[in-house]
DNA sequence: GTGAAAGCGCTAACAG
DNA sequence: CTGTTAGCGCTTTCAC
């Protein structure tokens, strides 16, 4: 069995109050009986249990973190600040991969919402999962919109978007290619592809359906190098596609920047270190790993707070060696 | 006010105990009730509250993983696999990123049992939390001894180690280095070491010992280079060290492999995207997973059970461009 | 300064 | 087939 307050309290010699008292440092105690009880804690080897606490209190201190997979720079990156945030105040970070699949991130939270989590982080793009319409249930997504009442916290996408291509069209590039995640997919990158095609004479965007299928990701983008030889730029939606670019490129024998330039977004400290050379639009991650957790902190401590509704913090051009 | 079982009961007109039993489908119910019952949930919106279930049933299907960060793309694979079978099988991962911390490990150890986690998956270095040698918490290590009694999964250092050395050896290299992280942290690259000082006669080893500054690290592997003009060969200790190898490599105008050969460690999925010339030792990581995972769930299931103490998975030597 | 008692939301004997 | 009752481990009024 394991060791309960009451234990405590009988090894102390007092009540189960005294020990509740001393543990949450409230109300008045002796220091002589704080002592028995800290001693009695000791040897026992006492764990609170927060489950009943939390059961009473009615604040678990949990926090929901669902995004599409963590095995992904930029997401993992983010679930770094996020949780290290939280853990400085005290919350814990349940973590769920939704895989972008409908049927799981329903599921996941249903599961949220049942164990009780102080609230939820949100960075994947399905709409409709009506568990989160829960009233009350403080929710912050990122980069995104949930529902017009969630607060939505991310960088300037069209900006960025903007920032790349000019990037590209200053670097002298003609014949300008766009290649991004499905469309149908509500993704802050549908923002950059706006930025594009508006920036573009003849934009020509292309969609890659299944963003976890590198091996498709490749053939993909080689179709499209060999069907575009005239191309002299490529705006990647994101670094990960930019990658594949890039190692297409090198396979076809076309020398970047010379031949073509690559421009990529998210600026991961993981791509800074594995592919320096890649310029790409860097998102200020640890800004908006700040920025949600605090909007969320903020809602579940004032419930009827007004959340300004939409942040988007800004993004930085980083010029390396692909263009 | 959240709507609770009791309300459920209400509207339905029957007792609670009923509606916990169509809720856990135990024991006979006329099937009007059921769908009365069923009725009643639909309408009141109502999610069961785990932290009761929980509390009564001491067992909270929760799952604590630690990890040193998230933010690397060994553990974010690793930590992927975990979480997805976890949620399959109705476990849910408290994710901690101890930073190789000792005091925030400690801390992320008296939360994970506060919370009655029913496991505990550790990757991380830290010998000596004291929390971990709670009786009759089941916890499962990954890649490092935690204590005689813990199990551990991973895959076979040794071996890769000298994989990688013997590569570099049957390519030629006469002079060939070794770069690592901090000995004193009983890392599993430990044993990668040996194999490299066993197979080569005058062995080089370099330490680095801050691995999360990549400034630090790039400044010295450039230290390193400079001083060792005649090294041909490079066993870097994981991908992320070699990749920082290459970078400055290239720098130096060091052609590689013509001049230096470089083999890695790890083979994740995002190094195979992003460095997929890079030639590596790749670890069985979605192996690793379920073993530790199915591990785990028999113990927690089975607490006297015999666990097999240690468990090795094979490596295997992709060769790429950079050997 | 300290304790007794009620209750957080749920489940499982045990009756009927 | 269904309801009554007690209790999971903790916290908090309210007395003393």
């Amino acid at each position: 069995m394991k060791v309960k307050l009451e234990d405590v309290a009988k090894r102390a010699g007092v009540s189960p109050t005294t020990v509740s008292r001393v543990l949450n440092n409230r109300g008045y105690i002796s220091d002589k009986t704080r002592q028995k009880v800290e001693q009695a804690i000791e040897d026992l080897n006492y764990y609170p249990n927060d489950i009943a606490r939390s059961l009473f209190k009615k604040r678990t201190n949990f926090i929901g973190l669902v995004l599409p997979t963590i095995n992904n720079p930029f997401f993992s990156e983010l679930a770094l600040y996020i949780e290290n945030i939280c853990s400085e105040m005290g919350y814990k970070v349940i973590l769920c991969n939704s895989l972008l699949q409908m049927d799981k991130e329903k599921a996941y939270a249903r599961m949220l919402i049942g164990h009780q989590v102080d609230g939820i982080i949100v960075c994947t793009y399905n709409r409709g999962v009506e568990a989160y319409k829960q009233p009350k249930l403080p929710i912050v997504a990122i980069d995104h919109y949930l529902s017009p009442t969630i607060p939505v916290v991310g960088s300037d996408n069209y900006t960025g978007g903007k920032m790349a291509v000019q990037h590209l069209i200053d670097r002298g590039c003609k014949s300008i290619i766009h290649i991004n995640g499905p469309v149908e997919l509500e993704t802050p990158t549908q923002m950059r592809r706006k930025a594009y095609e508006d920036l573009v004479e003849n934009p020509i965007t292309y969609e890659l359906i299944d963003l976890f299928d590198e091996e498709y990701e490749a053939v993909s983008i080689r179709r499209i190098l060999k069907k575009h030889p005239e191309a002299d730029g490529i705006f990647a939606s994101d670094d990960l596609i930019a990658a594949t670019c890039l190692k297409v490129a090198n396979e076809l024998n076309i020398r970047v920047p010379e031949q073509l330039k690559i421009v990529g977004y998210d600026g991961t400290a993981t791509i800074k270190r594995l592919l320096p050379h890649l310029t790409t639009i860097q998102q200020p991650i640890e800004e908006i790993a700040k920025t949600s957790v605090s909007k969320l902190m903020n809602l579940i401590e004032n419930p009827d707070c007004n959340e300004t509704l939409e942040t988007f913090l800004p993004i930085e051009l980083l010029i390396n060696e692909t263009t």
